[in-house]
DNA sequence: TGTACATCAGTGAACGCGCGTTCACTGATGTAC
DNA sequence: TGTACATCAGTGAACGCGCGTTCACTGATGTAC
């Protein structure tokens, strides 16, 4: 059971589950609004580029008036970066939540991807400002952090449950076969996971986390490429491209079919 | 035998080889100083808000003398974006040049995704230009298309010769092994790569195509997630991180050792 | 239930700023004879 | 080699613009008695 409308409650902050009066509930509506407004705007903007004025412009009042509601520009953009994290990890979740068959670690793996995907095609803005370049003069604050966590805990949830039912060949051979260099040796230790396995427990082989980590930077970079504008040239059917990569990186992952 | 100096070439213009004047030589020299400036600019400004008075006070002029040089603010963005290019090209180029070895395909893989990687690292501003969010009211030009597809030729051409030279372990398994759904038998033929392929030559089988591709992306995923605060939680020596990734990416491709 | 006061949303004017671009100009550098 | 004219780099003032943010204000909504 989860929180029943996770982006208004970001929004409005710590509005508590008791009756609001009218003027509250103006608020919250108007709050999100802006915000609204805020997110068509930088859909083709850009985030460096969002203007307080034009989103007061588009809600109908007054630039100052918008001060009513963020202290600042910037505290806007949080605001934004908060509910598009939200809105992308429930995206996922709720992706992988619809497949049935909680088994099917492949089906549940593909239906995650192509959330991802279709959630960026589709607020492109949003995932700009997520994934893109970082804006100038603006450091996130640390309350989106936990929001940008949910897409990268859902994708590790799967192959954590995959590994869990046995559903992934073996953990993965690690370097062995390629390696040309001795440097390869010093690679397998070296690199602390520390965050990443405090979210995906011991059990997990440490060659099945980097090949996680791996995949969920193919998937950005994939849709990254796609949105801005790096595949025009090489790639013609985009839809496919997509699941081509999602199932080459299932392969390499060591996820095992069904039957 | 390349471009004695393609920077400067790419910044003059065709300029014939002919002896230049003294007013010529000092308008490629303040040219260049004018782009160098606005590089520097970008590494804290990003694109967008790049503004071409700052770079008109950095050169020590007044900001209309810089329409001398270049007709608009988004000419200026086009040099910037071939230099970019270019530099970024001849380091891959550079760095797989300097492997003796030519038959060392994996030193050179490695040496030409650490240069690009490095080149990244070193030139954070020019990075996001071309593989961060794009400009907003900007469209680049046809004129930096050429540039922009240096680095992954040089990619490209790694493969081709480890394929040519039998040091790429069979054309790798194409789908087969994980394929849940029937979706996955119309994805073969579907991808109609017919740029990628123009650049590779028709020996090189498809599925080889396509996990080059997913190299380039991954690799270009793992740069902008490290530059752009992605992987801050989650990894702790990028160094080695990187290196991980590009000998998974390796053994992925199907590349076999030297000995 | 009714009045008096406090809270709050929204207005409109104003601030100081930096921006891209244009234009008429000055003076130095190059070219033709 | 020397002069007359054309080319060109750089100046400084000006344009119109949109921006973030502040502030004193009005009027409506809520709260206390």
């Amino acid at each position: 059971m989860q929180h029943p409308n996770p982006e208004r409650a970001a929004l409005a902050g710590a509005t508590p589950a008791r009756a609001q009066t009218a003027r509250e509930r103006a608020r919250d509506q108007i709050t999100a609004e802006i915000v609204a407004a805020a997110r068509i705007r930088l859909a083709e903007s850009g985030p460096g580029e969002l203007s307080l004025r034009a989103v007061a412009r588009d809600v109908g009042m007054v630039s100052s008036a918008v001060y009513r509601y963020f202290a600042s520009r910037d505290e806007l953009l949080t605001a934004l970066l908060v509910l598009a994290y939200d809105d992308l990890g429930s995206a996922a979740e709720r992706a992988d939540a619809a497949v049935a068959d909680r088994a099917d670690v492949i089906g549940r793996w593909l239906a995650a991807l192509r959330a991802i995907r279709g959630w960026a095609l589709a607020h492109p803005g949003d995932y700009a400002l997520l994934y893109g370049s970082p804006v100038p003069g603006y450091a996130a604050p640390q309350a989106t952090i936990e929001p940008a966590v949910r897409v990268i805990v859902v994708i590790l949830s799967i192959v954590t449950e995959a590994h869990a039912l046995g559903r992934i060949a073996t953990p993965t051979a690690p370097a062995g076969p390629v390696t040309a260099a001795a440097e390869m040796a010093s690679v397998a230790g070296a690199v602390a996971f520390v965050r990443a396995r405090g979210l995906v427990g011991d059990e997990v082989p440490t060659e099945l986390v980097i090949r996680t980590l791996m995949a969920w930077t193919t998937v950005f970079g994939t849709v990254s490429f796609e949105l801005f504008g790096h595949l025009v040239g090489s790639v013609t059917d985009l839809d496919v491209y997509f699941d081509v990569v999602a199932s080459r990186l299932a392969a390499d992952l060591g996820f095992s079919a069904l039957r």
